[in-house]
DNA sequence: TTCATAAGCGTTATATTGACATTAAGTAAA
DNA sequence: TTTACTTAATGTCAATATAACGCTTATGAA
């Protein structure tokens, strides 16, 4: 047989039974939000407009590629880094009745079975919702505490990418991806306490990031705030990526479990 | 073994597309083992007789029933928690020449894009070696530093999943599974030092696992061997339990890498 | 001028960590 | 029965990290 006509029909397979969801993770400097998909743009009459941006993958891309090229398809997000935090395979997981009409109108083969391997990442809202022309009418950015619940498995998938993502930030300092380049300590708190739901003391929150050794203290400072300007930091790459490997964050026994107001 | 009824049995619902594969680790007291199956029963000529045990799932289990179904079916173990750590989707991941003729004897698509979903699970290797004839025909323990290539992707897959036990050790005491019910500190240390593979100062290890106030002394000791004889602690389960989520572990500085003579 | 708001700072008591060396208890061998 | 050998078991100190806690400062708004 010939490699060639197979390499093309290979490549343009979509795989029936494997998919990728991602959960992009957004932060506006005061709480956590979700990047989901507006269905309605395909159809009417869904029980729930949103949902994570996933779909199958083709046979002739790996895992990693499948998650990039989905989220930019759904989304127009591009050269992100995602990470994998499981994979989920209930045989029912896409079996619910009001989650079939719109199955229908998206796949060749509804009634198969897909286990699907879910990808997450932490982004700055800011580099985004600048420009939400690129891709707002299809998805958008959604509270994370005003998802109550999502079609198929995603609620539970999504769930479980906080897990991932708490876990995460105790070992490792996270606000690189999700702050913007210029912030200042009371907003990486901020990032911090939205991360866990968890109040953190501010003095103690600030020894333990000035001692990290991972911030550049900035000459500029906040304008145009009613209240005594905060001094900007930003990361110091080398620094930071020193510190990944090291393990840093535990959170104090005071920080006890709390919506913040 | 009647290979093919079984496979014209399974093959109608098995998923073409998704498998599992298992890592299960053993301590013996001294190093870690992992459990592989021997091919050469299924197939002379094969490049490397063992390889992770590990199947196509059906459509009608989830990805954990299918990992302790295969788990079973392939070297007699039941009854095995299993932890989910990583997929393994890359699109030549089975496509090696030299893996090929064992593809075609076990299944009946042997061509299919396949991504597998890695468990793994941490046993006492004395609760199974003593009684070796229930899968050691098929299954083996085999020292982990003695492995050194594997089929496919599986010495990937391994090396993920040391990568998981370790950093999972980081956050929660694992010698719970891994140790017999009775054992020494020593013999605790032991597993710490096999599953880091760095040396631990013995002073702050017991220090650090008796401060844990997980362990409950026992009133008995080592008999019959040539030195001071060690006493035996075993898991208080319920404090155990309780620690498991606060994480604990973490090795010190001139626990620096290097080779356990 | 005062007010409201968030920024920013410091100390103390306690707990944890890492580094490090000697004695104790048993078996085996001489 | 003495000695050798082997692993078990223990203690301390200095340094570091942690948690708890309240007041002052800088700014824009009223």
């Amino acid at each position: 047989m010939s490699n060639n006509i197979m390499k093309n029909k290979i490549n343009k397979s979509l795989n029936p039974n494997i998919s990728v969801d991602c959960v992009i993770f957004g932060f506006d400097g005061k709480e956590l939000h979700v990047l989901l998909i507006d269905r309605e743009n395909e159809l009417k009459n869904v029980v729930s407009a949103h949902a994570l941006p996933g779909n199958l993958i083709y046979d002739h891309e790996n895992l990693n590629m499948a998650a990039e090229r989905v989220l930019k398809e759904l989304t127009g997000l591009s050269n992100i880094y995602l990470e994998q935090f499981g994979a989920f395979g209930e045989p029912d997981r896409i079996k619910k009745k009001e989650d079939q009409s719109w199955l229908k109108a998206v796949r060749s083969n509804p009634n198969a079975r897909v286990v699907t391997v879910g990808y997450y990442s932490l982004i700055r809202m800011s580099d985004y919702e600048l420009n939400p022309s690129s891709f707002a009418k299809y998805a958008s950015w959604i509270p994370l505490k005003d998802i109550i619940n999502l079609p198929f498995d995603h609620f539970e998938i999504l769930n479980n990418s906080i897990e991932y993502l708490r876990s995460n930030t105790k070992i490792r300092p996270v606000g690189y991806n999700l702050l913007p380049k210029k912030f200042t300590l009371n907003e990486m708190q901020k990032l911090y306490e939205a991360i866990f739901n968890k109040k953190i003391d501010n003095r103690n929150f600030r020894r333990k990031i000035i001692n990290l050794d991972i911030l550049d203290k900035l000459e500029e400072k906040q304008e145009g705030v009613a209240h005594k300007p905060a001094n900007y930091y930003q990361f110091n790459v080398e620094k930071y990526e020193s510190h990944i490997e090291k393990g840093f964050f535990k959170l104090e026994k005071t920080s006890v479990d709390q919506r913040i107001k």
